[in-house]
RNA sequence: GCCGAAGUGGCGGAAUGGUAGACGCGGCGGACUUAAAAUCCGCUGUCCGCAAGGGCGUGUGAGUUCGAAUCUCACCUUCGGCACCA
């Protein structure tokens, strides 16, 4: 309606793990199941006249689709975005299943899917480099987001400056000495204060470093930590256990000797797995000293609080500041100090500044077979892992392959599947039976909608460099470091495999709000309180259905849903269909008396001005008060019906106004009363939806007679109609002369007039 | 613990420094009808009052302002995110 070319496919997000387990759980394959389901959700989301551009749509577990994930995911593994190594991951004990750092929520670490408690193990899996983005990441140009998804998207990657120091091992009876451990720090001017060393249980020195009087007892925490649960390792507010290696570090700047033990509290996969401890300004470190009798030695201080007793760590900067007891340093201010230290390890080759991120990469591989299975063999010969050639590709999904009844991933034991051979020497492989994480799906799938058939390339670079960026995307909260995070991650690896231009996916984002289930709780399947609209749409229709949702909450808005109210939406279409087609009021009992309208420019002015605030409000994603200003319109017509106001142009005007602003989210009804005014009147039939958005005539917006509140001491007495642009003296004047005011100033002493041209007058009294 | 969002009638919600409660649901009353449904009209924050009118009122307490749901501070509650990140 406002002339622009609009594109707004849809697709479906058809490969994971619940579509697994419920063919599992119906004895049917997957893609037989999913198939089935995309079907009713045509069906169901054409009966809301969702208007999609139905011949663009994507099913992402389609081999045309899948293939480019594998395709891109060989340019990014050529491109060393894309790597197989070792790690402690999360697994799922569940769905048997590992998964990314962002699909483990909350503080007891739950899988995302089933809210089963997740494990660490240490798999060998596949990654993608998103670290190499982070910093990028952490920009975001010319995008308008709501402030609280970069917020999120910000902590999650949680940037934080600092300096390396590298600590040398010091030499004793039995150890020459010489190792390095390098420990991140933000603290860099506490280096003084550091009085012993804390490397994570896993740590790859903890074997070399350990005294031989230590071993026992290190092996027995290594072991003890190894099969602590991970909530039960994560809880911050359990005592710090760790042991003694029996071995000592050299502090870079002082050359003092400091034991190291380990403890885990110290984590191997952030910074570099090990720290400088330095309790007297850090609460860990602390607490940690405290329990195993280390000394506490304070090295920053505001002037005269130097000697004050430590009962916690020493935290918070102060106004003033300064180094204590820190060698030559002393005296220096902390951010000084901080420069100063790691300027001089510069120098020494023991330190530098660096910045450590708390992003992970993101780990990909699922030990699913309802995905894109993962387009690389192992040879059985000297090989190794090889990728498989452009040509080859898709690797395809088996038809047929058996869900065993135990569990697991059928691919490892589908002989047709796994046989092949390595593209680079011909002898025997395995292919790899782990598939994508469905998020890669959803990390591109816009680039695909505009070219969903093409077959020499994942992207038509034409097609994208007209349509892309989005201009407008949708989604919710929910997504704000999972989807959103690894798309803006993709579009960056894109960029710079020059598949496409921009290096954001999304120009404009709102986060519509979800319908929650009774109760409050997201809908699902599993807790069955999922609502259909079907039975809704049928009673009421589309069109009803689709207003209630535009109106009963703010669309950034979480709410329950309830359909009480559903019927106010299908009353309102009941009135907008009377006032159309019936202006004349044929089934009203009769007319009511009083009930005349007269001044039919009411109605006009009415109209416009409704026209110049819903225009607003679609802008705004505020449908439901546009709805409500529309319900406002309507009302003033049903009053007007049957009456002579009736049939006359100011009517008739304000009636066609409604319906182009109703055609958007009223998109049958609208259409059907557009045709059947065409036809009563003498013009040719178009659709309404191709209408031109109708403009409004200023004049008529205007205000022509305002009710001016009037308050005393800031308590509103009395409204007083007056035409706009008087003279203030005037308004004034006017305003005392009313009796109410009049009564309300008897006997007191007017302190001040304050007076808001067109918006109201307070008088101060006393 | 840290970060973020929010708290308004019986209910969903409007109003982002200027008439609190738009609009809708529900409720009450009326018209039409033999009757009911549907439809239309009116009333509906709360307290006092026959009325005119007035008091109170946006989680709690303070503050800024002529004026605060809106801004500031403290607190309470709910929801979302993070979880020893050195």
């Amino acid at each position: 309606m406002h002339g622009h070319n609009v594109f707004f496919p849809i697709g479906f997000d058809a490969f994971g793990l619940p579509a697994e387990n419920a063919a599992i759980a119906n004895g049917m394959h997957p893609r037989d199941w999913t198939l089935a389901n995309i079907e009713g959700m045509r069906r169901q989301l054409r009966s809301m006249g969702n208007t999609f551009d139905w011949s663009a749509e994507i099913v992402t577990s389609d081999p045309d689709f899948y293939r480019w994930n594998q395709w891109i995911f060989l340019r990014l593994l050529e491109q060393d975005l894309a790597y197989r190594r070792m790690a402690p991951v999360d697994w799922c004990p569940r769905d048997q299943v590992v998964l990314a750092r962002e699909q483990v929520e909350g503080p007891e670490r739950r899988c995302w899917r089933c809210g089963t408690q997740v494990i660490k193990r240490d798999l060998e899996q596949w990654f993608f480099r998103t670290t190499a983005y982070a910093d990028e990441l952490l920009r975001y140009p010319d995008i308008t987001w709501p402030a609280p998804i970069r917020v999120m998207q910000t902590n999650w990657i949680g940037r934080s400056e600092g300096a390396r120091i590298t600590f040398t091992v010091a030499p004793d009876g039995s150890q020459p000495g010489g190792d390095a451990i390098e420990v991140f720090t933000t603290r860099a001017d506490t280096l003084f204060g550091a009085t012993f060393m804390v490397l994570a249980p896993e740590h790859p020195l903890v074997e070399k470093l350990t005294h031989p009087n230590q071993w026992e007892e290190v092996e027995a925490y290594r072991d003890a930590a190894r099969h602590k649960s991970e909530i039960d390792r994560l809880s911050a507010d359990r005592e710090k256990t760790g042991v003694s290696l029996g071995s000592y570090a050299i502090n870079p700047i002082d050359g003092e000797r400091i034991p190291i033990w380990i403890a885990d509290y110290v984590l191997l996969g952030y910074g570099t797995g090990a720290i400088m401890a330095v309790p007297a300004h850090d609460e860990r470190d602390f607490e940690f000293a405290r329990r195993h009798q280390l000394p506490i030695r304070r090295v920053v201080a505001a002037p005269g609080t130097e000697d004050e007793q430590l009962d916690g760590a020493f935290i918070a900067h102060t106004e003033g500041e300064r180094l204590v007891d820190s060698g030559s340093l002393t005296g220096m201010s902390a951010p000084d100090g901080a420069r100063a230290i790691t300027e001089t390890l510069r120098e020494r080759g023991l330190g530098q500044s660096a910045v450590t991120y708390r992003l992970r990469d993101w780990l990909i591989s699922r030990q699913r077979a309802w995905g894109t299975p993962i387009p690389v063999v192992y040879c059985l010969g000297q090989c190794g892992i090889v990728p498989v050639p452009d040509d080859e590709l898709p690797v395809r999904l088996p038809d047929d392959f058996q869900l065993p009844p135990q569990g697991g991933n059928p691919l490892e034991t589908h002989e047709g599947f796994l046989h092949t051979t390595c593209p680079r020497c011909g002898e025997a492989a395995r292919r790899e039976t782990d598939t994508m994480d469905t998020f890669v799906d959803s990390s591109w799938y816009w680039w695909r909608y505009l070219s969903p058939h093409k077959a020499d390339g994942p992207i038509d670079r034409e097609l994208a460099d007209r349509w892309c960026p989005v201009d407008q995307y949708t989604g919710g909260a929910e997504h704000a470091v999972l989807h959103l995070l690894y798309s803006r991650f993709f579009c960056k690896a894109l960029a710079d495999l020059d598949l496409i231009a921009e290096r954001e996916p999304f120009l404009r984002l709102f986060n519509q709000g979800q319908i929650l289930g009774e109760g409050g709780l997201r809908m699902s399947k599993s807790r069955g309180n999922v609502q259909d609209p079907d039975e809704l749409v049928a009673r009421y229709g589309a069109d009803s259905v689709r207003l209630f949702l535009m109106f009963m909450k703010p669309w950034e808005a979480d709410a329950p849903w309830s359909a009480t109210g559903l019927t106010g939406m299908f009353r309102f279409l009941n009135r907008v269909w009377a006032v159309t087609l019936d202006a004349g009021g044929t089934d009203m009992p009769k007319p009511a008396a009083g009930a005349a309208v007269s001044d039919t420019g009411d109605l006009r002015r009415l109209a416009h001005r409704t026209l110049r605030e819903v225009t607003d409000d679609y802008q705004g994603f505020s449908f439901n008060t546009l709805i409500a200003r529309l319900m406002e319109l309507t009302n003033a017509l049903t009053r007007a019906r049957g009456t002579a106001a009736a049939s006359g142009a100011d009517f008739d005007e304000a009636t066609r106004l409604l319906l182009l602003m109703l055609a958007p989210v009223a998109p049958h009804i609208t259409e059907e009363l557009w045709q059947r005014r065409s036809s009563a009147g003498a013009e040719e039939w178009q659709s309404i939806h191709a209408q031109p958005w109708p403009a409004w005539d200023p004049a008529l917006t205007a205000v022509d007679e305002i009710d001016l509140p009037v308050q005393v001491n800031g308590k509103l007495r009395d409204l007083v109609a007056l035409p706009p642009g008087l003279p203030a003296a005037e308004v004034e004047q006017r305003v005392m002369e009313r009796d109410k005011i009049r009564a309300q100033l008897a006997g007191k002493e007017l302190v001040r007039v304050v007076h808001v041209p067109g918006r109201l007058v307070n008088l101060v009294v006393r």
